[in-house]
DNA sequence: CGCCAGGGGAGCT
DNA sequence: AGCTCCCCTGGC
């Protein structure tokens, strides 16, 4: 078990700003989070963080999954003074960190997630997992399923999608798993993208429109300038930045005070 | 180019 | 029963 002390970091806080479907609160202060083919545990107390794995897995994986190397406290700090929804907001939201996710888990979560709800995104994302992911077991002999590779879902018909509960995102899915295999869009060359060409790449997968390209550029890239609008956001902008959010001030971490307002109004 | 219906429900009040 | 849901695509 490996402890650490880290400032701005709250599992209960990033588990409910909505990037992350495969990290559930299990007990109080305990968590479960799938990433990838890995399975941890960790309990919090304020600052004081109890991860269940070894060292090794720990420095190589963890830490930077969960971005702790970053000081978060940075970024607030740059908040204009004048700015009292922002600073409120930041406050509300301080220990919320973008996850360093898989891009290919954040494609797939992202089209599901459009047009959907919390409660549902997480259980779309589990049947998937539990019915085409790979079945795995930790130490101590739990079941826990993988993410499904795209080889398992470009060969699946729209019923069989339909099925865990997906609805007309079933069709976006597939297609986008079969451009994935063909390498007609090549993941690996995606991550070395700027934040430009990232986005105008995952915009030709079909279904994947501008929101949902933000929200992957953001969580399955770790591109902190990108900054999705959906109808929250926007409404958001509309009531408190009449004249337009001051994008300028914030350059190359306008997604992080993103995170920080979608938060906020989602109380 | 702008507009908007339709997709297929499920979750929440 | 009605409204919302971190929308995108395709047709006009």
């Amino acid at each position: 078990m490996i402890e650490r002390i880290v400032n701005n970091f709250n599992l209960n806080q990033i588990s409910e700003s909505g990037q992350c479907f495969r990290m559930k609160k299990n007990g109080e202060n305990i968590f479960v989070i799938i990433a990838g083919d890995q399975y941890l545990e960790v309990r919090q107390e304020d600052e004081r963080c109890f991860f269940e794995c070894e060292e090794a897995v720990f420095e190589n994986f963890w830490k930077g999954y969960f971005d702790l190397d970053t000081d978060y406290g940075e970024y607030i700090g740059q908040i204009d003074s004048k700015d009292a929804y922002l600073k409120n907001a930041a406050k509300h939201g301080a220990g919320i960190r973008i996850l360093r996710q898989d891009l290919w888990e954040m494609i797939i979560t992202f089209l599901i997630s459009q047009q959907n709800n919390i409660t549902r995104i997480t259980r779309c994302i589990r049947n998937i997992c539990e019915r085409y992911g790979e079945e795995k077991m930790t130490k101590s002999g739990k079941i826990y399923y993988a993410f499904p590779k795209p080889e398992a879902l470009a060969n699946l018909e729209r019923a069989q999608l339909d099925a865990c509960n997906l609805g007309y995102r079933s069709k976006y899915v597939i297609s986008t798993a079969k451009s994935i295999v063909s390498g007609s869009v090549d993941l690996k060359a995606i991550e070395q993208m700027s934040y430009e060409n990232a986005k105008a790449e995952l915009l030709k997968l079909y279904g994947v429109g501008e929101k949902v390209a933000d929200c992957i550029c953001l969580f399955g890239l770790h591109q902190l300038q990108a900054f999705p609008v959906d109808t929250h956001i926007r409404q958001a902008l509309e009531v408190h930045y009449p004249d337009g959010f001051p994008f300028g001030l914030y350059r190359g971490f306008e997604g992080v005070l993103q995170q920080y307002i979608f938060y906020y109004e989602l109380q």
